[in-house]
DNA sequence: GTAATTTCTAAACCTCACTTGAGGTCAAGG
DNA sequence: CCTTGACCTCAAGTGAGGTTTAGAAATTAC
């Protein structure tokens, strides 16, 4: 046994705690890219251990997959990242989280505007924030309120 | 024409910006229930403006349309919520908002970490957070990293 | 040299929050 | 009465992000 075979997609999936059903739809989501042994099986490199981490933590900050394949594509060469691309991602990814902190907190503070005025008619309150949501799920129009004809 | 015959689905749509198809859905789900008229139709309280706006906005605010439903059943009798169930609501809703922003915080806060260490390790950083996410959507075992054994 | 474990592929299935389509009915105006 | 537009039901489709299943082949462990 060779040292440097690479690691199987079992052991991979240990590592990084995915199920291993979700490395493979990773790979035809092309986000990452394993080569084949002998046999046909997947073989990965230490560095995609790492790979997976930061999809996983990408995710939580609120990225879909291909808005992540396209920061890991937009490495020069596609390269396995380095110390400074990982810093590079990592100052992208705070500003993609700022953005939806901002966000919460101006709906937050919308919401507090309602419950002090007691006006009870919360469509009509603040809240008119088509932008958040618009943009945050594909299909379908769903603006929020905001034409009440003449009651 | 009398006066209170109710709202058909075409006009509740207006008033509220939803499809009518969106409407429907949700009284498949159970978060409203209007009543039919003679020929079959639906037909609307006007308080049900109020009640769909609400629950764009709790969407919004990141609830499911399940939790949605129990919060307004929650309410005694289910009765068409008053100004106080409004209140009392928004202040839940509240509640729920302060979370997400502080679990985003805490997430940046992390990653700052990781930028500043340079540690390039992002999976071995401080991002061992499963809760958000292992909650956040329903199947399969989804942890986040937290065992690389010895490399 | 088996037996047990892993991996392979492809296709089907899942949830969420809806939309769309087919085929048909109801309500309002002229 | 007749047309037009709004409404009805039910089934299927969408897209994101996967999981499950089934049967076969490869690898590993003893």
């Amino acid at each position: 046994m060779a040292v440097s075979e690479g690691l199987a997609i079992g052991a991979l999936a240990k590592r990084t705690g995915l199920a291993v059903s979700a490395i493979r739809y990773y790979e035809a989501q092309g986000l990452i890219a394993p080569w084949r042994n002998a046999g046909g099986q997947r073989r990965y490199q230490r560095a995609d251990i790492r790979r997976l981490s930061f999809i996983m933590i990408a995710q939580q900050f609120g990225l879909s997959l291909p808005e992540i394949r396209k920061v890991l594509t937009d490495l020069p060469g596609n390269r396995t990242p380095t110390p400074q691309d990982w810093k590079d991602i990592s100052v992208k990814l705070r500003a993609h989280l700022d953005q939806r902190i901002a966000a919460l907190t101006r709906l937050r503070d919308n919401l507090d505007g309602c419950i002090g005025c007691g006006c009870l008619s919360l469509p009509k309150c603040a809240l008119y924030n088509p932008d958040d949501r618009a943009k945050s799920k594909g299909s379908g129009p769903r603006y929020l309120m905001g034409d009440a004809p003449e009651t």
